[in-house]
DNA sequence: TCAAGATTTTACCGATTGGTACACAGGAGC
DNA sequence: GCTCCTGTGTACCAATCGGTAAAATCTTGA
């Protein structure tokens, strides 16, 4: 048989795809060696440590990813509003406009919660405090700022549930436009509206 | 042994917080019979399809108990703006103020979502028009509620997976908070800021 | 040409899965 | 007492689960 010298980075987006359609548990070995072409020697050549390991290195690729494209600039970023802008904007593509599924939201809601609880607990305390900090620098007071992070990141995992629901991607795109319009306000007109 | 005379109906409890922990595929026989304390042989007794058949059971109760208390009274109650703020606090209590997931929103996420994929769909279905009505009667014009409703369900929703993420069930209840505010302020300060 | 390392196939393991079959227990009506 | 009927417990099934072991194959460098 011809050698297929599969890179184990290159195995990660097949990877996180199936974990994404079925969820850890239901991915089955039998599935991913039929979805990467590999059988379970090979998988278990580049992920010893066998199904745990694989979804570990997919929550690495995609913690990687999220930090370099959207927590660091919204962190670090010259302008707050432009990287708040383009948060959205990358999280639209990231999503593939509500065709896909958030695994780290799905994983949370899961069996598996557990089992990477700390991880997932990480990458929505990261987001939120980059977030915050983001809206901060735009503005808002520190309140307002750590509220409307909150209800940001809830808005897009509750629009990622509600467009794999309703069998409607669109309404994830609706759901971030007007989100982007209450961000992109800015504090001033808001500031009026008590608080509670 | 004695006969323990279960009915179907008080399992349905235990399997919806089974469900809920689990999931769907993960919710094994094995850990039905130990949490109904009931065997193989009683609960294909009472459900003769199996978990497929529990499950349904569940959802049906689900449904159900949304229709009675949530939904019907968001149709058809005589002050619409009272039937929302009462919505919330079902919500609230339903969801255990954050410390329980949403199960049909929690399978829509899931591997399982294609097996009750109608069911789901209908659950958010019903929820979304009720509630749009309900806005519409309290005087949104019938654009802002449709976007106020489905903003509303995400919202939820989102707040469910964060709080689980972040291991805080109080983000449930903040975002409630703050969710009650948006609703009862009415359309009035609302319809001057544009819609994109 | 040949050895060494990397990759892949195949066969196999015990445990668990959902589901079936059936013998058995107990109460209700006669 | 007897017989239904509703439950229940238990043994069993094939299929599949995640994972292991090792032989076989390929690539690479000397």
């Amino acid at each position: 048989m011809a050698k297929r010298v599969a890179e184990r980075t290159e195995l990660l987006p097949p990877l996180a795809e199936l974990f994404r359609e079925y969820g850890f548990e239901a991915a089955s070995l039998a599935l991913i060696g039929e979805r990467t072409g590999l059988g379970k020697g090979s998988l278990y050549h580049f992920f010893p440590g066998g199904k745990e390991e694989m979804a570990n290195a997919v929550l690495d690729e995609i913690d990687g990813w999220f930090e370099h494209e959207v927590f660091r600039p919204l962190r670090e970023g010259p302008d707050p509003n432009r990287a708040v802008a383009e948060m959205l904007v990358a999280v639209d593509a990231y999503f593939r406009s509500g065709r896909r599924v958030c695994l780290v939201g799905a994983l949370a809601l899961a069996e598996t919660r557990n089992r990477f609880a700390e991880r997932i607990k990480a990458y929505f305390a990261d987001w939120d405090r980059a977030l915050a900090r983001a809206l901060e620098r735009a503005g808002w007071s520190p309140e307002e700022a750590a509220a409307l992070s909150r209800e940001t990141l809830a808005l897009i995992q509750g629009a990622l549930v509600l467009a794999r629901a309703l069998d409607d991607p669109e309404i994830f795109g609706r759901l971030l436009a007007n989100l982007k319009v209450r961000l992109a306000l800015g504090p001033a007109q808001s500031s009026s509206r008590g608080q509670g």
